[in-house]
RNA sequence: GCUCCCAUCGUCUAGCGGUCUAGGACGUGGCCCUCUCAAGGCCGAAACACGGGUUCGAUUCCCGUUGGGAGCGCCA
């Protein structure tokens, strides 16, 4: 067993809600969760909607779907920064009454024409601190509030991830903290919440590194102690390239829909970027005994593609049969319109089709045989397996199973080699092999020629239905329709 | 351009100075099994980006080159 804590480790996920849960976000989300579950600390969950433009309650809801779908259960929040602008003013009057922060009435149209100035005199730009000893007060009209920066502040912090991390004072520049409305910005949005919240370990994407020895100075001008912070890489493209909505599947919801199961998705981001040895599959249980930051990687992931489906194929294969049946009722409803109830005829069929399927709603589209009355012949395999020599022994067997009074795997097989006896031999130019006349039989009662076994596919379809569809075969192998 | 960061098979990764003729997994090739498709079993191909150091000894440590990423907002 491993060590309690010293102190209660409390995490976040802060995403901001602009779109849909991206499995950059639900990765980073993963492992916050993970750390916190594995050392018996808090989730919290903070919505980052501070950009009034952009935020909308719709992406919060997806944001909060895509969560719950992979079973990420936070132990705080909801909250919303939107909700919070008191705190942030009160740091912001706090911080300027201190003298580590002061009002700027710099307007962006200046800013820029002095910035465009400085690099093209070939010069790197941060604030140039126009205001920073101006002390304008409140009445100077519309102003901006500035975070002053100190060159005895060292900006540098341990990284879990990275190891000693920093960057020099000049390098980051007095950035504006409250916008001249008088919201907030990004930044001290953060660092005032994490305070707020006791957060002790901030892993976030690799994006935010360079924005930490700013937030560093903001946590030493608030009096507070920094938390710990780990960046995670990020998922990168099949081409190695940052992810791109147009060319890779970047939303948790593209999974969901694709019919991977919550558990294997997990898995696979899990899996990205974090290793524990060999070890290929955690289930919900050993994550959470397992996780730790010292084993996630440096370097960036390209979102293995390859890998997910082997994956959910083996978690279809261990997944009880009424999870199984529950998880797939979305993906009949999609398919048919309907939801199915359980019945023993489609729970073989199901329990048969997890060795061939990687998604529930591949799975869905194969045991649609079975659902349906009727069926189709896909052409190319009719075409293929229909033939006019096949005409007499499938006939024979037709009529064996007409005939036959117990409709089991051990007579159905009986009655098929007795055909196959009856076929070897005398004028014949070769005996009648086992798949000659399997392959026909499986294209008439599934319609491709592709199935579980055949006997155990003719018994859980039943007699009539078997015999129905055979007795259609049998009327396209002599008419060809 | 500047700042910060990264670099093992096609991909995800193990490796934390000698155990490496570099391990696992996915994918891929072959074989076995076999009524098809799978599943399963066995076997194979496949990598330490390059150049300098340090060291008795580098995949492992340092520097550079190359390649890649992130950030340079009154976005988050």
């Amino acid at each position: 067993m491993t060590t309690a804590p010293a102190r209660n480790i409390r995490t976040r996920f802060a995403p901001s809600p602009t779109g849909f849960l991206h499995i950059g976000g639900a990765r980073t989300a993963l492992f916050s969760w993970a750390f916190a579950r594995r050392h018996g600390g808090t989730f919290v969950l903070r919505i980052e909607d501070t950009d009034q433009e952009r935020s909308t309650r719709e992406s919060e809801a997806a944001v909060l779907d895509g969560l719950q779908w992979l079973e990420l259960d936070w132990d705080e929040g909801p909250f919303r920064q939107s909700e919070r602008g008191d705190l942030y003013r009160a740091a912001v009057e706090k911080l300027l009454a201190t003298g580590r922060a002061y009002r700027c009435i710099c307007t962006k149209e200046e800013l820029e024409e002095r910035k465009q100035r400085t690099i093209e005199a070939g010069q790197k730009w941060t604030y140039d601190g126009k205001c920073r000893n101006a002390n304008h007060g409140p009445s100077a009209g519309t102003s901006t509030v500035r975070l002053r920066l100190d060159e005895a502040t060292p900006l540098t912090w341990n990284d879990l991830v990275f190891g000693p991390s920093g960057q020099a004072t000049e390098e980051v520049g007095d950035r504006i903290i409250q916008r001249s409305d008088g919201s907030p910005l990004y930044h001290l949005a953060v660092v005032v919440d994490d305070i707020e919240m006791r957060i002790t370990h901030v892993i976030r994407g690799v994006d935010h590194q360079v924005n930490t020895a700013f937030q560093l100075a903001l946590y030493h001008a608030l009096g507070a102690t920094p938390p710990e912070f780990a960046h995670v890489p990020l998922i990168v493209g099949t081409d190695g390239k940052k992810l791109s909505k147009r060319r890779d599947p970047v939303s948790v919801q593209h999974y969901r829909d694709a019919g991977y199961l919550p558990a294997a998705t997990r898995n696979w981001l899990l899996r990205l970027g974090w290793s524990h040895g060999d070890q290929e599959i955690f289930s919900r249980h050993e994550i959470v005994q397992l996780f730790d930051l010292e084993s996630i990687s440096r370097s960036p992931a390209q979102a293995d593609l390859g890998k997910l489906p082997w994956l959910s194929q083996q978690y279809l294969k261990a997944l009880p049969m009424p999870e199984l049946f529950q998880a797939l009722q979305p993906f009949y409803r999609r398919s048919l319109g309907r939801e199915l109830p359980r019945t023993h005829d489609l729970e073989k069929i199901l329990d048969l089709l997890r060795d061939r399927s990687h998604t529930l709603a591949e799975m869905v589209e194969m045991s649609l045989f079975v659902v349906h009355d009727n069926i189709s012949f896909e052409p190319k395999a009719a075409q293929k397996y229909f033939t006019r020599e096949i005409e007499a022994p499938f006939a024979a067997l037709r009529d064996r199973y007409a005939a036959l009074e117990s409709w089991d795997i051990a007579s159905l097989e009986r009655e098929f080699e007795v055909v196959l006896a009856e076929n070897a031999g005398e004028g014949k130019a070769a005996k009648l092999g086992k798949g000659k006349l399997a392959q026909p039989i499986r294209v008439a009662i599934t319609g491709t020629d592709k199935s579980p076994g055949i006997f155990e596919t003719l018994e859980l379809l039943g007699q009539e239905r078997s015999l129905h569809r055979m007795a259609e075969a049998l009327h396209f192998i002599r008419h060809g329709s």
